[in-house]
Formats: structure tokens, C-alpha cells, sequence
RNA sequence: GCUCCCGUAGUUCAACGGAUAGAAUAUCAGGCUUCGAACCUGAAGACAGGGGUUCGAUUCCCUUCGGGAGCACCA
């Protein structure tokens, strides 16, 4: 709700001897009010009945609305337990229309320019990029958009797994296909990438039916560890490049990037480092051969931390990994953008982390998401059935090149492009962050409806409007009769802020996307009902402005989303 | 077996313990000589079952059924 409308109900409760109780809401018709002010509160405490009582506040605050001059407020009734407050709607334009235009409309400070890290992407070197990571990036992206709106200073940071044993059975199956490495070698950035997912799945498969395979990827895994092997390193560092390079395509494509790259590679010696130091002092200790953590102690479970060949698992890596976040950005709070599947993992690994370094506690926060999965099963880079992040991109730009024919677009190529990742994103952004995603090519990016397409032909169409409408006047001036239409999205407006603010407090990022889609969708009731170019002098110029706040803000909440709008389509 | 998450129109998703459970899509019926029809209007269609707490439950608790995940040397 907006600040300056919720001032205004305060105030008048405040002469009416009232004091404010409970969230202000909206009706469900509009024919009820705009606002509502629910009496369920305020009646449980003075132990009377909500309904009597909204009635009688209602009578009370219409007479002493007379006294409040210039107030917003038209007139106020009682629906059942609600009070509900009718606005004034030319006030409200005035208002709004000003709000609105500010460069830093929806922004606020509730941050207070505190310290936080946004973990988010990491993909495994030498394993495919399928969809899972791009709404893995997506959530983390919009996220970290959303907390700096808010008024945090937010650094994008990106672990990668670029050790451990998924390396060593893609190097495994790259020994044993001579001829296609020789000859991707001198190929270009996806075609390496692809040959690597071909060679871990051959590995992969390997490892877990045969024996003597199982025997030979871990000592390639030791080696990798050591170092000590030329011919390993050297594979390890190439191979290693190659899928560094495809991901950093995938991320300047959506729009992402990184301050700080962590690799396990980095933070693995320092990691056993830790386990050791604190075995002594009884928080880690052994166990069939392994180094674990009792979790059970704390009501969790046991997790090891060194495997009994004395290497780091990833839990070991990640209390190396805390200590040099903490280290280097001493932030407030740390969030991992991490697959809800390891919830039990960091619970776990909080734990441990607040022997170790106790400065961590309360600052770790896992950000669980949900799955992608396919409706025709499950995803497994083992067999083959992943639906990579690219081929859903090149995927959905068919779909929207079959669509665009006949449209007079300027430039198609980038054009499809952004409408692709639009399309993609709000898909992924619509829902909520911790559910599942049953994804169907046909049915989950949809370029009508409930869509980011939907968004952006709001976009476009307000563009195509103000080109024609050229120079605008600088002054507004604002007509006696205001229709529904503009009213309703006059009120779209005035919640964006308390919009993103929830956003940031639940670390939700749906909540910005549906509310872009009421607004778009009151915008498309407007553009039937109320022609701006064809109108009256003053009506055009009130139009013009309101389509132009709409275009704003609509900016605003998209760039949030991570999505970029396009001048034709 | 233990723990956690989730069951809402045919389908994909909404709904701070509060008003007549909202959208989209699919289906049916309408709307372009008028700022871009990737749009708009209308119809039909849902809280898995059973208990409980509450003035009030889709929401909280218990239970049954159904789906998913985690539970020692993967990440």
C-alpha cells in the first residue's frame, strides 16, 4: 500500500480518537472501495462485534472526514467487517503521476547499505548447463536486483565446482574418446562444451557399472587433488577453460555478472585445513576411517567432511569457502541460491560452521529453489535426458520467429532474442521460488497470457503511443472525470513500492512478476477504453502522462525480473 | 524405516488466519475502416479425504491417501 494514502487513513483515524490496527488491504470490487481497513483487530480487543463495529467507525470517520481538507479521501462505508475508503481519484493522480515519475520511484533504503552476498549459477565445470542453472541464475540474478532496490549493497558472487570426482570421470571418458578431443580441440566455445557432457556422461555411466573404471577415476581424482601428474594437469586446466568459457557466454546472454568467482580448487587445501584443526578440539571426528561431523548431536545427521582417502567432500570446502567470504567481504548476510534437495546439507553445514566460525552464525542463509523437472521424467546428465540451457533458448526464439512473420520489426534478430529471454525468465519467475517447475516445451514458455511477451507488448504499445504523441507538454493537467480504467491502474502504481519491499523481505521475486501482470493486464483494459492520442486537450495530456508512469514503472519491474524491453515486436 | 517439502479449475500458477478462492491456458460465444488483436469482453470449470483449534481455515494442528526430496565418504 502506498505511503502517502496510508498517512492519510491514519490521520483521519487519529482525529477520529482511533488507533490503526491491522494492514490496510484491498477490496475484491472495486465497487467497494479502494481501500479497506479490516475491523477484526480492533473489535477482538474491545470484545465487539467486527461487523456493528466497522459500521460505527464508518459513521464516525464520515463525519470527521468534512474536517480533513484536501484529504484524498472521498467517502468511507462499511462492508461487513471492513471499513473501506473510497480516493479521491483526481488527488490520487496528482499524486501519483509526481511519485511515479521519480527516477528512484520503488526504491527504498530498508537495506541500509548493509553488506550481502548473493551466491548464486554454480555450475560444475566439465558438466552440461541444462535448465536447472538457468533458473538457478534467473532466481539469483532477480534477487540480487531486488535486495540492491532495496538498499543493499549486493556483490554477485558464483561458486563453481571445478574439483572432485565429476571431473575426474569426465576426464576418464575424454582419455577414452582420443579422436573426438583431437578434433574439438581447434572447434569452437558450445561444441567443446558439448563434447564434454558426451565425455563425464561416459564416464558417468562407467563408474557405475564398472569396477575397475570406479578404480581408475579415483585416482585420476587423487591426481587432480595432488597435482602431481603433468599430463592430468594439463588435460584438467584445458578442459577446465573450455567450460569456463561456454558459461560466461551463457552469461552475458542473460544478463548476468559476476564479482567474484570462487572455485573449489581455491578453497579445498584450506578447507582440510579447518577439519583438522578442529577435530582436536572435539567438533569434528573419526569415523570408519572418514572425518565427520556429528550432527546427530545437534538433531541433525552425520555428514563427512574428509573421506577416508583424506580428501575434502564439499562440506569441508564449504567452511573454507565461509571463512574466505567472511574474509573478503565481512558481509551481513551470505544467500545461496541452491537447490532445495540440499536443505538437510546446509543445516547441517551451518552448524559446523558456527564452531568454526562463530562470527558465521545467523549470516548463512540457504536460499532453497525448486526443481525443473521434465514431464516426461526425471532430468540426469547421466542418461542423456537434460534439456540444456541453450536449447531451450534457441527453442523458444523458433516459437517467437514463427510468431513475429508479418510484423514490421526492426531489427528480428535481437529482437527474438530478448523476447526469448523474457519469455524464459518470467516463466521461471512467475512461480514461486521454493515450488517445483514441471516443464513442458509447449506449455511452460508461453509467449500470451500469463507471459513476459505480455509485458512487453505493454511496453511496447505505451513506446509506439509516445512516438506518435512526439514532444510532450511539460506542464499535466489533470480532467474532473477520471474513468475506472485509469483509476485502477493509478492504483496499480501507487503499490509498486510496497510491492518490491515484500519482494526483498521474503526473497521472492514472483511477487514483483505478478504484479507486473495485473498492471499490464488494468494497462490493456486502459488502451481499450481510453484512446490517448484522439482525446480532448486536457484528458490527452493526463492520459500521456499516466501511460508514460505505467511505461516506468513497468521498466522498473521488469529490469527487477532481469528482463530488458524491446522497442517493436 | 526416519525427517522435510508439496497436493487449489482439464493443465500451469495465485491467494499477510478474513469479504463472492483470483489469473493464464485449453473449450465455447463475441469484439479490429479507430493509438499495435502477442489484445479485450462474456460463459463454463477447482481448495485430495476425514477430524480438530478459531467469531472465522485453502492457510494453523492431527490423521489417511497421493507426489517429490534428503538421510556417511557425490556435488
Amino acid at each position: 500500500m502506498n505511503k502517502k494514502i496510508q498517512e492519510q487513513i491514519e490521520k483521519l483515524l487519529e482525529k477520529a480518537g482511533v488507533k490503526m490496527i491491522g494492514e490496510l488491504t484491498v477490496p475484491p470490487k472495486s465497487e467497494m472501495g479502494d481501500v479497506a481497513l479490516p475491523c477484526f483487530g480492533l473489535a477482538k480487543k474491545g470484545g465487539v462485534n467486527p461487523v456493528a463495529y466497522a459500521k460505527e467507525l464508518a459513521k464516525k470517520l464520515s463525519s470527521e472526514k468534512l474536517r480533513v481538507k484536501s484529504s484524498i479521501i472521498d467517502n468511507v462505508k462499511a462492508f461487513g467487517p471492513y471499513v473501506n475508503f473510497f480516493l479521491n481519484a483526481k488527488v490520487l493522480a496528482e499524486d501519483i503521476l509526481e511519485e511515479a515519475a521519480q527516477e528512484k520511484y520503488g526504491q527504498s533504503d530498508l537495506g541500509g547499505n548493509k553488506k550481502i552476498l548473493v551466491e548464486f549459477a554454480h555450475p560444475n565445470t566439465h558438466k552440461a548447463f541444462h535448465i536447472g542453472h538457468l533458473r538457478n541464475i534467473t532466481t539469483g540474478e532477480s534477487l540480487a536486483r531486488i535486495f540492491e532496490s532495496v538498499g543493499y549493497s549486493v556483490t554477485r558472487v558464483n561458486y563453481q565446482g571445478d574439483v572432485g570426482l565429476h571431473i575426474a570421470k569426465c576426464l576418464w571418458g575424454t582419455e577414452r574418446l582420443p579422436n573426438e578431443y583431437a578434433a574439438v580441440r581447434s572447434e569452437g566455445v558450445a561444441e567443446r562444451a558439448a563434447f564434454l557432457g558426451q565425455a563425464y556422461a561416459k564416464g558417468g555411466v562407467a563408474y557405475e557399472e564398472n569396477e575397475q573404471a570406479k578404480e581408475e577415476v579415483a585416482v585420476i581424482n587423487a591426481k587432480i587433488y595432488s597435482g602431481a601428474d603433468e599430463k592430468v594437469n594439463k588435460l584438467y586446466q584445458e578442459t577446465r577453460q573450455w567450460s569456463l568459457d561456454y558459461f560466461n557466454t551463457i552469461y552475458q546472454r542473460v544478463g548476468t555478472k559476476f564479482d567474484r568467482l570462487y572455485f573449489e580448487s581455491e578453497v579445498f587445501k584450506r578447507g582440510k585445513e579447518i577439519v583438522f584443526e578442529n577435530i582436536k578440539k572435539g567438533i569434528f571426528a573419526e569415523s570408519q576411517g572418514a572425518v565427520i561431523f556429528p550432527g546427530e548431536k545437534y538433531g541433525l545427521h552425520n555428514r563427512v567432511f574428509l573421506n577416508s582417502q583424506g580428501l575434502p567432500t564439499y562440506e569441508a570446502k564449504d567452511l573454507a569457502l565461509a571463512e574466505l567470504q567472511f574474509k573478503e567481504y565481512h558481509p551481513e548476510k551470505i544467500f545461496h541460491v541452491v537447490g532445495k534437495e540440499q536443505t538437510e546439507y546446509f543445516r547441517v553445514l551451518f552448524k559446523a560452521l558456527e564452531f568454526v566460525l562463530p562470527k558465521s552464525r545467523g549470516r548463512e542463509v540457504h536460499l532453497d529453489y525448486g526443481w525443473v523437472t521434465l514431464k516426461e521424467g526425471k532430468m540426469s546428465s547421466r542418461t542423456g535426458n537434460v534439456v540444456l540451457g541453450e536449447s531451450l533458448i534457441e527453442q523458444v526464439k523458433g516459437k517467437i520467429h514463427e510468431q513475429i512473420q508479418g510484423h514490421d520489426v526492426a531489427n528480428p534478430e535481437e529482437v527474438i532474442e530478448k523476447v526469448a529471454i523474457a519469455a524464459i525468465k518470467y516463466s521461471f519467475l512467475r512461480t514461486g521460488v521454493a515450488n517445483d517447475i514441471a516443464f513442458d516445451f509447449n506449455e511452460s514458455v508461453s509467449l500470451t497470457g500469463d507471459s513476459g511477451p505480455y509485458l512487453l507488448y505493454m511496453c511496447t504499445r505505451i513506446k509506439s503511443i509516445l512516438a506518435k504523441a512526439g514532444v510532450a507538454a511539460s506542464a499535466v493537467s489533470f480532467p474532473e472525470s477520471i474513468s475506472p480504467a485509469e483509476k485502477n491502474l493509478l492504483l496499480s502504481l501507487s503499490n509498486f513500492s510496497g510491492v518490491v519491499a515484500r519482494a526483498a523481505t521474503e526473497a521472492d521475486p514472483s511477487q514483483v512478476a505478478h504484479y507486473l501482470l495485473e498492471l499490464a493486464h488494468r494497462f490493456s483494459e486502459f488502451y481499450e477504453a481510453c484512446p490517448v492520442l484522439n482525446a480532448e486537450e486536457t484528458v490527452k495530456s493526463f492520459r500521456l502522462a499516466l501511460v508514460k508512469a505505467v511505461l516506468s514503472v513497468a521498466e522498473k519491474g521488469l529490469y527487477l525480473l532481469g528482463i530488458q524491453t524491446v522497442e517493436t515486436m
